[in-house]
DNA sequence: TTGTAAGCGTTATCAT
DNA sequence: ATGATAACGCTTACAA
């Protein structure tokens, strides 16, 4: 363990502050000399003590990674690309989930300064804007918005991309698209999204459903959840459902049974209140596409379609986000928007650095990253 | 930043050292000043020095995870749940990825060390045997095996993954199965796979292809250009391969021509000298089964099949190990084998943290998880 | 260019 | 039960 810089300054015969030099301020210290205490160093395989180069420095190389989730396979790629730049720019990433609960990310917090972190990069939740508030390393904020305005931010731009998404589908000659979304209230990028609904194209009809879930299982099993509610009221569309309770069975099979009921109180426990209501939504005009906000969303409306096969013949337009990475296995195509996430989390992390070395000293700014169309 | 012990102690009259043991030791505290001083400690909200702590009790609560590759949403699950349960645990997990690169491997471990980690669970490379021998803190070895034998070990079973998946081709009808397989030098699980074949019921064919990539992206190609090689050789069933060199050209459509050329050359390039050889595997008898051993090759199996619809027809049986995420989204059924990873990772990490709290002390043990068949 | 010495914030030891 | 003191390994004025 503990080979210390005093032991090989005295197999040596030199000064601890000379073979510290070495190490940290090389032209500090004659080349020979020098080369003498670099290559026993390196015989002896000497490791630094960090957390006694900290407490004297006062400061860290460590950077923290703060994450809502890894289970979803999008953030777990920026989680990587960004640790890897840390590495390659000398830094020591350092990265924590809190599963969108407010206890982990305020432990994650204490765990990360009390580590001393020079910076974070945070992928921030509903209570970030509390939480970060009075934090004063740099900070810089991917894929979400705390609303503090204090932080560089790198996200999708959500407007251009519900323009893109509705673009698409209404030249694919849709006239009313339900629109699945995550929690509005709790993460910033369902809520851009939504708001952005209304600046899109208002020549067709959009209903908006807002779930309330925010754990990726969750998201999906309830987005199976509403899909399902959403197509069998197509089916049974002159149904005044404020007059009946249940709306369908799907037929039990050997899932638990709690769960293949579908109810109107279930749907509700799911969405927000601000929700379409789909007692109404398809009065006037059936709904013919289908927009999934995220990956999750996506996810568990496919599962869906998987369970109905008979739904294929509505010939109902899909359109997802996030370009989940398994459309390229499914047989057939579902347009989708390039997700620049990974662009978004190479550049907040090179951001941070960059703060923390003074190579940035301007205001913070909010970078906008246009998403691409992809479909045949 | 800097509150630190010593203000405390000014501020509530007493000595650093009682501040310190209320906050580390309370039994050593009269409960009259341990109340007065975690109460005020509670108020400013104050956070100890990580750093210094480490440095002056020779020790810390980090635990290092070190993975090959996050980008497998496999592992990616797995390493969640180990940090959940070191949090809970009151440790400090710290995660780092190799990318199944030596130098990363290496400077990883460096850094780990340098932060002073307590203990580690990590998944062995081919490289870890060397960099692990000499290292004497607590290590658990997660999915594959360095082969010291001088740590504990939780990984599936591979020999009863085997033997479930080939019985269960053979049941489906099978006489010829591809078996699709990593790198067997470098991957300790695909060695195991590939060996525990020739255990297993040899009433029937096997042909095992064994790719040289070990990163996910290369894999899944690598695969998909194998899976249409071997399933345009069974096309041409009769050609002597030997004597020319192109098998077939796939449309250039608009990908890159390059890539979809598939040569003699371009399937060995790409496999291990071991492999079946593709020129003589199909002769006498047609390949029937199709058995990926891993997620990536799944994913680039299915890759060729969506690309050449017309293969439906030939009624091949399809097989993969990992329960890759995706098959609940795909519109028909893979039989598959659970992945016991997560369960393998929660014990890995509750089995290191019992080690370096001394509540084991045994020997190492290897601990097999055997998986279940997952097929309707 | 090199050495000396002080100190970062905490805790272990010893003494009271 | 509490306090004084030293020490963990490293860096950095300052001195030489």
């Amino acid at each position: 363990m503990g080979t210390s810089l005093q032991e090989i300054a005295a197999a040596l015969h030199v000064s601890p502050s000379t073979v510290s030099r070495a190490i940290s301020a090389p032209h500090l210290v004659s080349a020979k000399t020098r080369e003498r205490i670099l290559k026993y160093v390196d015989k002896i395989g000497y490791k630094p003590n960090i957390s006694a180069r900290n407490l004297r420095r006062q400061s860290s190389t460590t950077v923290g990674i703060l994450l809502n989730d890894l289970d979803d396979s999008i953030i777990a790629h920026a989680a990587n690309v960004m640790q890897n730049i840390a590495f390659q720019r000398g830094y020591f990433p350092v990265l924590l989930t809190t599963d969108e609960s407010y206890d982990k990310e305020a432990e994650a917090l204490d765990r990360m300064l009390m580590s001393n972190v020079c910076g974070m990069v945070i992928i921030p939740s509903s209570y970030s804007g509390e939480l970060f508030g009075s934090i004063d390393i740099p900070i810089v904020e991917l894929d979400r918005s705390s609303f503090l305005h204090r932080h560089d931010e790198f996200r999708m731009d959500d407007t251009a991309a519900m323009q893109i998404a509705t673009d698409y589908l209404i030249q694919q000659g849709c006239k009313h698209i339900a629109v699945l979304l995550g929690n509005i209230d709790r993460v910033s990028s369902f809520r851009a999204r939504y708001m952005a609904l209304s600046m899109c194209n208002n020549s067709i009809r959009y209903s908006p459903f807002l779930l309330q879930a925010t754990e990726t299982q969750k998201i999906i099993d309830d987005a199976c959840y509403l899909t399902q509610a959403i197509m069998q009221c197509q089916a049974k569309s002159r149904l005044d459902l404020a007059m009946q309770e249940a709306i369908d069975h799907t037929p039990p099979e050997q899932e638990s049974t709690e769960e293949s009921l579908i109810t109107l109180e279930g749907l509700q426990a799911r969405l927000l209140p601000n929700s379409a209501d789909l007692r109404h939504c398809t009065r006037d005009r059936h709904i013919d596409g289908l927009l999934t906000t995220n990956q999750s969303l996506c996810t568990g409306m496919l599962h869906a379609f998987n369970a109905n096969p008979e739904w294929a013949e509505q010939n109902i337009k899909l359109f997802t986000f996030d370009n989940p990475s398994y459309l390229q296995v499914l047989p057939y195509r579902i347009a989708t928007l390039s997700q620049p996430l990974e662009h978004a989390a190479s550049m907040a992390m090179n951001c941070l650095l960059d703060r923390i070395e003074g190579k940035i000293q301007e205001h913070a700014e909010v970078h906008l990253l246009r998403p691409e169309l992809l479909a045949d």
